[in-house]
DNA sequence: CTATTAATTTCAGTTTGCAAAATAAAAAAT
DNA sequence: ATTTTTTATTTTGCAAACTGAAATTAATAG
């Protein structure tokens, strides 16, 4: 069930590590996510990763190599010991194809992948910042899909699945849109209208969650069973893995950090209510303090990612005045981050922010503080990291979604989810 | 995997429902868990309740029949419709018993209980309030089980298994006490230590947790995968369960909401931090302001539970300022209230304290309060329930804990946890 | 006493996997 | 140029866990 991992990440994508406890996968499944987690694989190695009988080895990749999903390759590095060498198998990538869209304010995108997660094309449209209809959405997403498919030189008819991402409570079980910021109409049942259009099954989820599986798939989380991201950019959000499983609270929601309160009767959130973290540390509570603060002319006229890019100079540059607003900030990051780690534990977190955040100051101090604010009876303490994205993680995360859908269905054949 | 259940909850224990997704327990112990759980059942009946075939349900009910877990019993009301009756099964109550143990500053506490849950005998020995070493703890641990085995009039040979409740930072999944306030050293391994004087494996957790397993097990949250416990004693913990599982962070830590931080630079705790939720709601918080606000005479003299009694009296007398304190701390409830919605979005959250709980003023609107605190996007608000428990819970959450390694060995025959 | 109904048992597969023997393919030794 | 050694894969026989359908059992209704 659970194999180790050399500590040099390998080729490939996908989580390498499988929980501990509920590995009760059939056979034929974990061969295939471990070649997709390696790249490559042979089927010796197989055997020893997943401690299980050559012989189950041999029939099922014999069987997933006559479905098309296998293949055997040549072994690049000719063999040094003696005794028969290893043929390696990998995924074939055009197997199946899947397109992972993100949805925003700024602008959506997607992102074509083949079966082995490997992007194959791109695409992006500019997006309103008003609320839309349905219709005008899928108008939008129409566009996407059209600019993707033809920039891979490919039909529709090759993507089996697709992953979509957007802010709001997005139910992923229920396959519903509850809220989200772009609609006017809540409930909204994106998976079945876009069945209709596409005859493709669409899998949804929150924004946040695209990047905690994109952090899960390709990046740092790959060889970790637990852990937690928060992102902060106009809202605070927070992604967790918990035993190699995205956390989606009972009713889709859940993980709100930014509306968890940290002073009663503080400042005043968006969301209508006073003290959420998020009033004091997302990007538009400092650009309503940089407009009091800062002698900012013609405040209307900005864009407020213009006057945080100012007042990210002035810090840079020493001001007083711009830097007390991300000391102060910087003290409710702390206190947001040590909260997560005396809830749910996890051994790292990553922080992630747009591209203010890797020049965010002080921030050694601010991770240090967070350390310091938790019980020290801890007897591991927690990592932070931090990391800068580039704006194809949260498509990225949505192919992994659409992937793995793939993986429930093409491989192990369980009827899974719906669409 | 998962079966309907009528709303009336049934005789029997354990939980009702299982885990949607890892529905990959072996049949038998499916069977086993269902007849737990229902107190009793007939063949027919698990055959429907489980979808599974009627033939595996006759072998492996047979099968548990002849190793003695099971048996056949008279159905009381006689057949009313025509076809051949069921016959009910049942759990063998004498197959095996447990032994659960709650360690605390007060009292130390323990209970045996036969194979299918009921509580046979139960013993009590006082319990200082001093730290002490394992060795004394070990001999206060045989008192205990001395008494209890005496009143059950049973020999320690029949105890299949412990399971051990105690306040501090308890690594489960490790079988270490990391720290706990009732030793004076660290990093103990009782379970090995009890091996040897028992002969019988020890499973330990902290006290929240059996708090938490006596309401997954005995309780409200039998028909629930989902629901949070939040305890308020002298200081402030929380249990989860998410998924049928409980929650235990990576390290065995996590969940300890009376330790995050509801206001930067503010009120004292106990565990050196400023601004804990405990430090203004724990009871030694409250004692704390009764002191200062109340005119009270010889405060060094009297037990803390005194001058809470007294603070409880007053308020209930209509003192303002004995109010007042309560008005404040029941703030404090209402945003660790909310923040445990915001962050897990459980659908129920059972509020437990000891005796003076059922009677906290203003309760009614402090869950309002928690209610109004959280995002109103919610498609389903959580629910808040009071529960004023009685002291045999926590040693009853630790059978639970000692019943599931039965169950995990004896009946699917998996090695489980390290003992 | 017979038909009907419903619960349980029996029995012949099917699927999943394992263990061990057999076979294949290469390097090293003769 | 063989033969040996070594390691990778394949084959084969078998066991466990279930299922589905037919057979059997035990009641009630007429």
């Amino acid at each position: 069930m659970n194999y180790t991992v050399n500590q040099i990440i390998p080729m490939g994508c996908g989580p390498l590590l499988t929980s501990i406890k509920g590995g009760d996968t059939p056979l034929r499944q974990q061969i295939f996510e471990y070649v997709r987690s390696h790249g490559s694989a042979a089927r010796a190695e197989i055997t020893q990763a997943l401690d299980i009988s050559a012989g189950s080895v041999t029939t099922l990749t014999a069987d997933l190599i006559s479905e098309g999903v296998l293949q055997e390759i040549e072994d690049t590095r000719r063999a040094t010991s003696r005794g028969r060498p290893r043929v390696a198998l990998r995924i074939v990538p055009q197997a199946a194809y899947v397109i992972g869209i993100k949805l925003a304010f700024n602008k959506h995108s997607a992102i074509l992948a083949d079966f082995t997660g490997n992007i194959v094309a791109t695409a992006n449209v500019p997006s309103d910042a008003k609320r839309r209809s349905t219709a005008t959405l899928f108008q939008e997403i129409d566009a996407l899909i059209a600019l993707v498919l033809s920039d891979a030189d490919k039909p529709i008819s090759e993507i089996k699945a697709v992953g979509l991402g957007l802010p709001g409570i997005i139910d992923h079980d229920r396959a519903t849109v509850t809220w989200s910021s772009l609609l006017i109409e809540g409930d909204q049942d994106l998976p079945t209208e876009f069945r209709h259009r596409y005859g493709v099954p669409l899998f949804i989820d929150n924004d946040t969650n695209m990047l905690t599986l994109a952090e899960q798939w390709f990046g740092e989380g790959r060889d970790k069973t637990d852990f937690a991201v928060v992102t902060i950019e106009n809202g605070v959000g927070m992604g967790l893995v918990s035993d190699g499983q995205l956390y989606r609270g009972s009713n889709g929601m859940g993980l709100e950090l930014g509306h968890t309160k940290v002073q009663i009767d503080g400042a005043l959130c968006r969301c209508g209510q006073r003290g959420c973290l998020e009033a004091y540390l997302g990007a538009y509570a400092l650009t309503r303090e940089a407009i009091t603060a800062l002698d900012v002319t013609d405040a209307a006229a900005l864009k407020n990612d213009d006057i945080l890019e100012t007042l990210l100079d002035k810090a840079k540059a020493g001001d007083r005045a711009a830097l007390a607003i991300f000391k102060s900030a910087g003290r409710y990051l702390s206190v947001g981050l040590a909260n997560v780690i005396q809830l749910f534990d996890p051994p790292l977190i990553i922080v992630a922010g747009d591209r203010m955040q890797h020049e965010y100051p002080y921030v050694e101090a601010i991770f240090k503080d967070a350390q310091d604010m938790t019980l020290s009876t801890r007897s591991k303490p927690c990592q932070i990291h931090i990391r800068a994205w580039d704006d194809r993680v949260w498509a990225r995360g949505a192919t992994a979604l659409a992937l793995s859908f793939l993986t429930e269905t093409k491989i192990s054949g369980h009827a899974g989810a719906t669409a």
